[in-house]
DNA sequence: TTTGAACCCTAATTTCATTCGGCCATTATG
DNA sequence: CATAATGGCCGAATGAAATTAGGGTTCAAA
């Protein structure tokens, strides 16, 4: 993981995420109120360090910002969907990108597969949602949506710091060489 | 360590959320490192009224936690796919649900449409994904599944608090009435 | 060996969260 | 109409937390 016998930039961007910094992380995704001497004696160091340790993650970008996640419901939001554009030609474009700028919309990904966007958007109704995908239809270009309406929400949280270091082995598939 | 102020999960707050409340989620939503000071006056209040809503609004379940909002890429997380699984049955069942045990998962959402259920998943690689993918098929029941692999993502953010009132007419699409 | 950088600590200082008491409003209530 | 009672706000005080300061330790390069 630390690989000190390559070149060392003394720029302060490529410095490495270690262990301590992932429980650093893992604590205030989870909740980003705790003090300085809480969060420290949580990953077992004192206020300060863990103090300069956030510090440079923050500034380094890997931690964006803190964030207020709110319950959509409560604020007259309750129908989630889940939108995938066909579009004619190069997907994104200024118009379909517009709708960007309506706080329903909250994700905007171009993806692979049969559809060119994916549109994540949280609305009042279906009423709101339709005014929502007429605003779509009237960019050109676009062919037609496929509309995902959410029933039940399982599980939905921020990107977590952790990672799977070694995936089970499936019942049925065993691979002929383990390429990388 | 005093806990006067602490978050009662209970909800019997038939509050309504008023513009105020609003103004001040769609500042903690952005930056929820602001002071109480700084919140006050960008809102218009004093520090500890500013305090009190906020501590209402957490109460109250509107706001759910601060969380720290990490770069995935830095992670080593730079595959970001929705998976649909077609399930034959009931879908959400117990092997299916235990995906969502993996730090790589963020979303798991049923829906209406072709697809039975619904996945944001955000690997290292494609390896990973195989590998995550592999423990759906594993889940009885699982029919098919449909990865649609994000090439690039141009909005990607929390609920937000704001709502559009009333949606501009599409250019197309004259209603006979305006019916409620 | 020396130097410098990276890291951590304790202790001091300053900023801020939180509490407290009082001041209007609006809304029941006698 | 008068009078509580309530809800929401403010300014000031207090206590906790963020932040700074001043070393110690380790490790690696000069």
């Amino acid at each position: 993981m630390k690989e000190t016998d390559e070149i060392r930039p003394i720029l302060p961007s490529p410095q490495s995420v270690d262990a301590m910094d992932r429980r650093i992380l893992a604590v205030l995704v989870e909740d980003a109120t705790v003090s300085y001497a809480e969060l420290g004696n949580r990953v077992g160091l004192s206020a300060p360090a863990a103090h300069e340790r956030v510090k440079r993650l923050k500034r380094s970008g890997v931690i964006q910002r803190m964030a207020a996640l709110i319950e959509p419901n409560a604020l007259g939001k309750g129908l989630l969907a889940f939108v995938h554009v066909d579009t004619r030609g190069w997907g994104k474009t200024p118009a379909l990108m517009a709708v960007a700028g309506y706080p329903e919309v909250e994700e905007v990904h171009s993806v692979a597969g049969d559809a060119c966007m994916l549109l994540k958007v949280r609305t009042e109704n279906t009423h709101a949602l339709e005014g929502l995908l007429a605003r779509i239809y009237d960019a050109p270009g676009v062919l037609a949506t496929r509309s995902y309406v959410v029933l039940s929400t399982y599980l939905e949280r921020p990107p977590q710091p952790g990672v799977t270091a070694s995936w089970p082995m499936p019942k049925a598939l065993l691979p002929i060489e383990n390429a990388q």
